[in-house]
This record gives structure tokens, sequence and C-alpha cells, in this order.
DNA sequence: TGACAAAGTTAGCTATGACTAACTCTGTGG
DNA sequence: CCACAGAGTTAGTCATAGCTAACTTTGTCA
């Protein structure tokens, strides 16, 4: 390899370490998004307390999250109320989820069971490309 | 669903999360050990420098980090000299590149394209269960 | 109707991991 | 043999994301 396209190749690399370093930043919010849907879907709100028990954190972890949320337009909150999610973050949220079970179908049709399966697709979903995405549909026969 | 079993539904994903929040302090560890020994490998010795350019951070960062594994005994290194890995750094470098090659080469045979697939595989690698991996092998037909 | 439990909030702490700027050390070429 | 460029280090800043402890608000039920 020449002295050129080996600096280049670093170049590329380092590029892809950045990208996943974005990546991290965006998991978080993902998550609150997606779980904030099911909990308006399965119980008709979503309160700080149920974010906390799901997500494994306390109540002032989530308090501090969701302002980031509602900084970046995500979501919305009053005070003492339960919070709502803005179009942009219903929208992050169904693209989510279907990209988790899309991983999660590729993962049981390699062979893993299901619980695993679930499991792993939450931390790998965050860090699969467009290119990736197609493919497994592809894979799984669910058109391009 | 019953309330007891859907409070263990809740419990065990909420575990799922705690699990991926740890993954995430690991890999970075893994990710400098896994270069360190590339570059030693390539050429001789791993220097700050070196690891900058290729993960994308100044050297500062690259300072930060590797007294944290120098702390946490994956890694030696005398002041203004370069890096070098312990034994359990060494072994952790060799299963991440293992697992790393691994996940690639089963999205290269999902039928993602090989760039994109190393790409990807950087993110994903850190997220993949033991089971998972297995069935990644016995998929590619490499053994259990 | 008001006490109190549950929920939410706030303040203040920690560690990670990034940065810049300013410094010191090393080693090599003139 | 030493100047100086390049490498390494240190100090100080910032944002994220977690925690505990102490506080306030809400809403219910006796």
């Amino acid at each position: 390899m020449s002295q050129s396209s080996l600096k280049q190749e670093i170049r590329r690399r380092a590029k892809n370490f950045q990208r996943v370093r974005a990546a991290h930043q965006t998991e978080v919010a993902e998550d609150y998004v997606e779980l904030i849907d099911d909990l308006i879907a399965e119980t008709g709100e979503a309160r700080v307390v149920d974010l906390a028990d799901r997500l494994g954190v306390t109540k002032a972890t989530v308090n501090n999250t969701v302002q980031r949320l509602v900084r970046e337009e995500l979501a919305t909150s009053q005070p003492y109320r339960s919070i709502f999610l803005t179009p942009k973050g219903q929208s992050l949220a169904r693209k989510s989820r279907k990209r988790h079970e899309l991983v999660r179908d590729v993962l049981v049709a390699l062979g893993v069971d299901e619980e695993t399966a679930d499991a792993d697709a939450e931390g790998i979903e965050h860090h699969v490309s467009k290119e990736t995405l197609a493919a497994f549909r592809k894979f799984l026969g669910r058109g391009e």
C-alpha cells in the first residue's frame, strides 16, 4: 500500500471511530423516545417513575435526560406532569422500534434465541447503517 | 400477562439497559487495546500520536484514556515512552479483534459490502453476546 | 379537608471522554 | 553538540450521564 493511500485508510478509520462516538450520543435519546412512545401506548402516559423503572436508573437521571430531549425538541413536559413526544420525537421512536425489530429478527433468523436476540438488538441497533439495514431486509425477504 | 410477570419483564428489560450501559464503558478500552496491539505489530511500537490519528481524537484525550488503561492493568507506560499491553491487555485485544472479524464476516455473508461491514462491525462488536457470537460462528460454518 | 404516600424536582457529587492551550521532553540533523 | 521540530504531558474547560439526599407537588382516601 502506498504512503498516501495508507494515510487515507487511517483517516477513513478515524472517521469511523468518530461516527461510532457520535452514535453514542443519539442512543440515549432513541431509547427514551421509544420507551416514552411504548408507555403512552400501553398505559396512556409516560411518567418519570416508569421510565426510571424500565431503564434501571433513578428518577433524577430520567429528569436530566428528559430535559435534554425537550432541548432537542423530541419531547415536551410541564412540571409535575407526564411526558409527551413531539412529532419529531414520535418519528424517531417509530424509526427506532422498526430498526430494533429488524435487527432482532435477523438475529433470530441466524439462530439466536428470542430473548438473547432482543437483548443484543438493544445494543446493536444504534450502530447499524442504512446500507446494512437494507441488506437485513433483503436477507429476510422483506423487499429492498 | 399477570402482574408479577409484568414486573419481572420490566426488571429484565431494565437489567438489559444496564448491561448495554456497562458495555459502553468497556468499548473504549477494547478499541484502544486492539489499536495498540495493531500498532505494535505494524510499526513496532504504539505511540500517543498514532493512536490519536487513528482514533480521530487529540493526544490529550489519548493520554487520559491510556492512564485509565494503566489503572485497569490493561497497559503499561512510562513518561515520554511508547505504550505496551499487559498480558491481560493482549488477551482483550485478541478477543476483540476476533469478535470484530466475526461480526464483519457475518455482515458480508448477509450481503453488506466490505467497507460498510467493517465500519458497522466497529459499533456492533461491543454489543454481541457470547450466545450470539456462537450463532454467528455456526452460521458461517466455523464450528460451534 | 387535610395527612401522607407517591411522584417529581433540585442541588451537588462523581467519572468519562472530549477539547484547547501551554508547557516539557526527546532525539536528530546541520 | 545543540537548536528545534515533533512527541508527550498537564491544566483547565465542557457536556453527558450516572448517583444520593433533600426538597416540593400532587392527588387520594379516611
